[in-house]
DNA sequence: TAAAGTAGTAACCAAACGGTAACTAACATG
DNA sequence: CATGTTAGTTACCGTTTGGTTACTACTTTA
């Protein structure tokens, strides 16, 4: 269930970084769950071609390391909501960033 | 040989980022480079646990995107010098902000 | 009584990724 | 003539990841 992690025995900061959000998802969510509260369906609906076993996973992953806030109500049929935490939140600035920055980098001449 | 990308028909900004650095290999990659030349075979030494094909695929990619430089010198042995264009520094600092962030985050209580 | 709606989970399979070992070219040295 | 040196590449294969389908539980509505 949960992904592998890259070894890190010298502990370098930016291979810590890579083993939080170095994987397809956990930016985008984090990026689509800016500044809301989300419903498990409206974020497999709203993340394009996310399928509901990895969005489950990861959004598990991301509670655990505290990116993210899970919410579930005992109500029938049964409702969960996510949001940020602040340490979520304060990553935002942070992919804001890496937006602007990867903004006129073209891919469409691909390898 | 090259990687697959995330389908981002909405153009996605920080789809379109991950589609650039979020893999295993990439940020380590100019984290290292940071600052200083290395040949191909320092890289490999420096970057624990990556193989030469990995680090060869990437070290392409990456030159494609416009992040590395590769400059080749006609001798024997082979000297392949690698560097970060003006691109890759200008993801230093957000990398920076990366590992500051994940600093406080656990690891080890593991999923 | 049947269907609909939600948030998952389990079993199973396909695709992507990563690693290993052997190999190449080209020259220098012993 | 064999060996070492470097930057790769190729073929092969195992691991990891991702996707699909069907299924659950519970209650309301038709």
């Amino acid at each position: 269930m949960a992904r592998k992690l890259i070894e890190n025995h010298n502990e370098c900061p930016i291979t810590h970084s890579m083993n939080i959000i170095g994987n397809k998802w956990t930016s985008i969510i984090v990026y689509v769950l800016a500044g809301r509260t989300l419903r498990f369906g409206e974020l497999a609906i709203r993340i394009d071609k996310i399928s509901r076993k990895v969005l489950s996973n990861q959004l598990k992953e991301m509670e655990l390391r505290g990116i993210v806030h899970r919410e579930s109500y005992a109500e029938t049929p049964p409702r969960v909501e996510y949001s940020l935490t602040k340490k979520g939140e304060e990553l935002l600035p942070i992919l804001n960033q890496l937006c602007a920055w990867s903004k006129d980098i073209d891919l469409d001449m691909n390898p």
